[in-house]
DNA sequence: GACTGTGAAGCCATTCACAGCT
DNA sequence: AGCTGTGAATGGCTTCACAGTC
């Protein structure tokens, strides 16, 4: 396969593009251009089509994309054409948010078990499904085959948490712990810091003020 | 002060490096170099003194940086060194789930009210804030001079949510839902989509296995 | 005529390498 | 000697502009 380098602002726009997509061909769209896309999606049509050619060629010269093709196209690319099942650990406010959180599952993330060291919290349920203690995490990962672990504990914990994932087999971690983790480098990671965000804005803010 | 154009992705390592200073901080450590700093949060020591250097001269050569100095130099760059008062719009799970979350108090962001459109949840409490109908965010966006709006509605009602909070006079949104969302130029907007990060690791996850 | 696909150009961010302090 | 601060070089992403196709 073409492993190019790919990067990886084109695969957070197609993500982007694959719901616009879907929008669309929900109302029953048939047909549309790059430059339809870029005006629906905010970037540049020559972005769009850059974006797909690293793919290949999904498109028609003088006409443009269908929709429903290059949905299916895009969703393939980012791996979306079959279930992925995961795992959340940490049962809190954010954990249990995401569990019962309806946009994964539309996406084909399925949850496989969500964890916590509490015993308090261990038995009761959140979205359906019972909170089980850590020590189940290796068991479910290799019975559901998970290859994605979703962090969702308090900073101080996060590093042992991602270890204790590394460990029962997962590849990839999606770390919410405003906290950097050391992993080994065949580990795919990613970090969401939801105040990192809020302060990209704070610091746009006060930046205009001058 | 020198407003020369400044990479986003500056912006969002200067936010890491000040959790990790403030980590240091309490654990007593008083000086640090670029080097250590680097090391610690997982990114070239030349990218850490450029990332500073943007905005000043915060090290001593020879020597490296004092702890508390610098982060209280980058709080004050990111404007953390006050309170901001932010709005939630939405009160599902990850409504919910936020204006729970401590993590936004810690850095500075104080939630000064929870709307919903959904008449069984207005009245309820979330995190102890009352969950208020939207007619009243114009009044307590005034009242509280909130800058900041944040957005975690579904989908099909992110756009009426933001046209909504433009009105009411936030400067900026945070955007969790979704779909793309159109504001007046002036309105600093940042999406945060939770299925996108996961769609980068599985995309990854997908290019790996070839 | 319209729109895609793509090499080339332009632009921006990161890395390098060293001068400048302590 | 050690580490910062920074101009210069590199590398990578985005935009441009046009040839290719329907």
């Amino acid at each position: 396969m073409k492993t190019f380098k790919i990067p990886e602002a084109s695969i957070i726009r197609l993500s982007v593009y694959s719901r616009y997509l879907y929008q669309l061909d929900q109302k029953g769209v048939i047909t549309i251009s790059s430059g339809e896309i870029a005006e629906g999606v905010g970037v540049s049509p020559a972005q769009v089509r850059k974006d797909l050619a690293y793919f290949g060629e999904f498109g028609t010269r003088g006409v443009g994309y269908n929709v429903r093709d290059l949905h299916g196209h895009i969703m393939k690319i980012l791996g979306l054409n079959h279930k992925w099942p995961i795992v959340i650990v940490g049962a809190g406010n954010l954990g249990s948010a995401l569990t019962m959180y309806k946009g994964f599952l539309q996406r084909g993330f399925e949850i496989k078990g969500i964890f916590d060291s509490d015993p308090e919290k261990i038995g009761t349920e959140v979205g359906g499904y019972p909170v089980q203690p850590l020590e189940n995490i290796t068991k479910v990962v290799r019975d559901h085959m998970v290859e994605i672990g979703v962090i969702t504990v308090p900073a101080p914990y996060a590093q042992e948490t991602a270890t204790m994932l590394v460990e029962a087999g997962v590849n990839a971690i999606l770390n919410f712990a405003p906290r950097v983790i050391n992993v080994p480098p065949h580990i795919e990671v990613r970090n969401v810091d939801l105040a990192v965000s809020l302060e990209i804005l704070t610091f746009n803010l006060v930046m205009k003020r001058d």
